[in-house]
DNA sequence: TGTACATCAGTGAACGCGCGTTCACTGATGTAC
DNA sequence: TGTACATCAGTGAACGCGCGTTCACTGATGTAC
């Protein structure tokens, strides 16, 4: 039966919300699409009217959890201790333990390489959005502003350490978690103590 | 018809070889049994004679191609000119390009995070020996040696910055080559530049 | 405002396809005598 | 050393299953009058 356009709208919502978070949990080839609208609560058939096919499901839905990822960021240009507690949250056994709703990086980027181009233009986005933001927020800087290449080249080792990392952790995690909590915490004790290169 | 135990033999390790570098390539789930086989000249039906099932044949394929990758690592011990070459070519864009030949944790760390605890501890104890191997390197001691924890928390800074480097210039390569070309470059840098923390 | 009807979001059965795994069979190998 | 035969690595057809996608159908929505 047809629904009104505000019930589609929000069902079209709901396969977006579920998609990036079952992706990021079990892979791009790790979960199909009817146990995506089957989530949203839904059946599979209807889903061919709100994309295209299951490639064009899957680059809205990293798009969405890039949005996701990068929003928490605002707000934080001002101090250095907004910075710090999201690197702690991001090298944590809690962000570690749930991908979900995660960054959407370390959850995916090792399968959009092998996804095709249009995936990676996706990713290549989100992560340049990443280290922009990134950068403003280590310089203090205001949220227009251009950051100086040094303020984007350690935006960009730390985000390849906390993108390192995470990925080790969550390898490591159910065979020797340990060594998984080991990482995080030797990452985040490092990342934290010196506020700039000297 | 049956083989000899010497052509059964080495039909394993062919076996194992195309799996390493086939899921190193295309994922774990990305690349079938039969793909492997017929890599390795093979047909399928006989894999079930020298593996259990298909998950046996990933951890087997893992451990080798950890073993693959700690081995460039012997007889570096004595001087820090390995370490900066290893590290450069790890952050190339050859081995961005080539995933098959290259690093398993970069590669595979992710699938193997979503895989059962059986394959994670084949991770833990490739990472783990990664880890141990470096620290020996950066520090300069024979291969016996056991590392200080100073070198220990460097060689993980090190690892987790080169694989995360490598996972995200691999996800923008196909999208945005010049980005990824900049984080390999400017990763190199970084790592390079101090041969020790001040 | 009421009525008639075209639209279309969502349903669920069906499709072709590739997957991991099984199994009867083949025939060279390697052992027992 | 020769011969007879059991072993078993490898073959290829077949299996059940889940995948992405299609499609005839349903019926509430929203528009035209």
């Amino acid at each position: 039966m047809k629904v009104s356009k505000a019930q589609a709208a929000e069902n079209r919502q709901g396969i977006l919300d579920a998609a990036a978070r079952l992706y990021r949990e079990h892979g791009l080839t790790g979960v199909g699409v009817a146990d995506i609208t089957r989530d949203a609560g839904l059946t599979h058939g209807g889903l061919y009217r709100h994309f295209e096919n299951k490639d064009a499901l899957v680059r809205e839905a990293c798009a969405r959890a890039f949005d996701w990822s990068i929003a928490p960021l605002d707000g934080l240009e001002g101090g250095a201790d907004g910075l710090a507690a999201r690197v702690a949250g991001y090298l944590s056994p809690q962000h570690r333990d749930h991908p979900g709703e995660g960054c959407p990086a370390a959850a995916l980027a090792v399968d959009a390489a092998r996804a095709g181009s249009d995936l990676s233009e996706v990713f290549a986005q989100g992560i340049e959005r990443n280290i922009e933001r990134f950068a403003r927020v280590i310089e203090g800087l205001e949220a227009g502003a251009e950051p100086s290449p040094e303020g984007r080249t350690r935006a960009l080792q730390m985000l390849a350490t906390m993108v390192g990392g995470l990925v080790l952790a969550r390898a490591t995690a159910a065979g020797r978690p340990a060594l998984s909590d080991q990482i995080l915490a030797t990452l985040r004790e490092h990342l934290l103590a010196p506020p700039h290169r000297p």
